[in-house]
DNA sequence: TTGAAAGCGCTAACAT
DNA sequence: ATGTTAGCGCTTTCAA
């Protein structure tokens, strides 16, 4: 292995300079540094990471951990929390929850603490205040993407205006009788998120004067089956007639339009489906849905992780809301005239 | 931060006791054992990660590089992967090159051979000589997955097998108008997999006597809208009729289903389609498919490369082929008759 | 079975 | 601008 003094043999300088020269802190001559460059790349140095590391104390390697894998919004958020760093030159080492019950705890205990990331991102994870204090007596930074976590920098949206927003979207259109196939809170990693979602839909119509009626709230969890069942038993109760659904995820929303279509009802000229997200398959199913954007929540974590890295802990946690669009396809639209209603 | 020495201290015993007493490498007394095991829970001690590499020379950590992140397969590998990975007490690093066009040279230059992984696990990738080389010179094993890899043990599927035991099964059900639908060659990242699974169909018709017919294949991206395109053209062009198609993957074959459903025709009655993966919404849509399993696939590339990593090179790569499964659901039936077949 | 001590390969004061 | 050198916190011979 080659090793530092041989770069500095090499380009007759010392390690230190050689350090300097490849890491860049610290001034160097430039002819030095060329030099330098020049012998390392003909030795294919690279520095050691373990003995940097050891050196400096930092690791260059952020903790990223998510409760499913197999989940379109995790993933996204992977990617752009993967690309970000990378530009940083850190590492992302992935912690998946979804394993066994009790692998939660194991990678809490034996890999967050062994020392191995200098900071951790939590996806859609509601964090126990005794997991937080560990993290942060270590003195890890520590950033949340999706769930609010006390005292915790987090980057998420406004789960109570992405579902207000699109219920509006369907009062504007004329629809009144608007039911809301949401999340499961007890099935969920996270409480609040289907919680909020829910409340959007409640204030919107409130705000419109319609009083939500229970009976037209569904809960689902989030794939495209529990949307298809969910829609059914909905779309199928004679007494509920919804001529519109605001659906809590764009998986859920495609299963809502499939149910539809398999019942005979026209979308969107029977039932308007707004969805959330922008799922990949959203454009396939002409899906109208309020877009939030996974890769740049995951890109703005890395991002408030790499100021907490480097300034000492001063300002106060800063909870980032990011934006969120409408994007309207062809799922939504005016309801049909009341004399031609099915039925 | 509590370090060995502080255990050491308050165990009544030598670093070098601690060391051995934690790793479980070396005799220790069962009672000192206990001593040292006590102390260190009590003083909340964890092995600093950078410095036992630093004196082992082994990270603990393996770099999985993946050519996606949104896409059902790569994600189960890795999910495989990393639960078996955890098992061993490894950690696992992200390498994802869906990024720019240089990310990729990226990766290899600066990240993995940047002495932070000890080994890398490949998704679906085919390494050029000097990739493969440049690792091979570090000392680091790498191990394929999906992709076969010159002179580089890999887990993988029998592409050829898959496909054809899909065609044995409709050519059985009495089909003998199969199409294809695969993998584009170009755009993928892997030349084999799309080229393999073609020729399974091919051999399967070939075999039950049926000349496989060049306009009966068809060439498509892994996504169901690329599949639902492709359907279409196929399934309306008045000289083809297929009675089934055989799909190379179960995304693409769910794009098959809705545009058969969307041209009127009912599947199987109409057309029956058999996908490949067995992905987590086969079942919802009733899918036909050959399973492979994924997960499985990371958890042995783990093995593999635990393996390599354990005992001296010695023995020569070896290719793992991992089983699949032909599920059958309802996207496939007999032809319908003759006589009273559309058109 | 245990301890002493020499590294592992780098970085960052401190000196010059 | 560059060199000297003392660690960083472990692991692992080698001795006892």
């Amino acid at each position: 292995m080659v090793g530092i003094d041989d770069v500095a043999r090499r380009a007759g300088v010392s390690t230190a300079t050689v350090s300097r020269a490849l890491s860049g802190r610290g001034h160097v001559a430039t002819a030095t540094r060329e030099r330098v460059e020049e012998a390392a790349a003909e030795l294919g140095y690279v520095v050691s990471a373990s003995a940097s590391s050891l050196a400096t104390g930092r690791m260059r390697n952020i903790g990223v951990v998510v409760p499913f894998l197999n989940r379109w919004f995790y993933t996204s958020v992977l990617e752009g929390a993967q690309r970000r760093l990378m530009q940083y030159g850190y590492d992302l080492t992935l912690y998946n929850l979804s394993g066994s019950s009790n692998e939660r705890s194991t990678v809490f205990e034996t890999f967050l603490l062994r020392q191995r990331v200098d900071a951790v991102i939590a996806v859609s994870l509601e964090l126990s205040a005794e997991e937080v204090d560990s993290l942060h007596a270590l003195g890890k930074p520590l950033v949340g993407v999706g769930g609010p976590i006390r005292g915790v920098p987090t980057v998420s949206i406004d789960d109570v205006g992405v579902t207000r927003l699109a219920t509006e979207h369907l009062l504007s259109l004329g629809h009144t009788v608007i039911g809301h196939i949401g999340g499961d809170v007890d099935a969920e990693m996270s409480f609040h998120m289907p919680t909020n979602r829910r409340l959007g839909w409640e204030d919107a119509l409130r705000d419109a004067g319609v009083e939500p009626r229970p009976e037209l709230y569904s809960p689902a969890v989030f794939t495209m089956e529990s949307g298809y069942v969910a829609a059914k038993q909905m779309l199928g109760d004679p007494r509920l007639r919804p001529t519109a659904v605001v659906v809590a995820s764009d998986e859920m929303a495609i299963g809502v339009i499939l149910a539809a279509r398999d019942m005979g009802l026209d979308v969107p000229r029977d039932l308007s489906v707004v969805g959330i997200d922008d799922h990949e398959l959203a454009p396939f199913f002409g899906l109208t849905t309020v877009a939030q954007f996974p890769e740049q929540q995951g890109e703005r974590a890395v991002e408030l992780l790499m100021r907490e890295l480097d300034q000492s802990r001063d300002d106060e946690p800063a909870n980032l809301q990011l934006p969120f669009e409408l994007i309207v396809r062809s799922s939504t639209s005016r309801p049909r005239p009341e004399r031609e209603q099915r039925g």
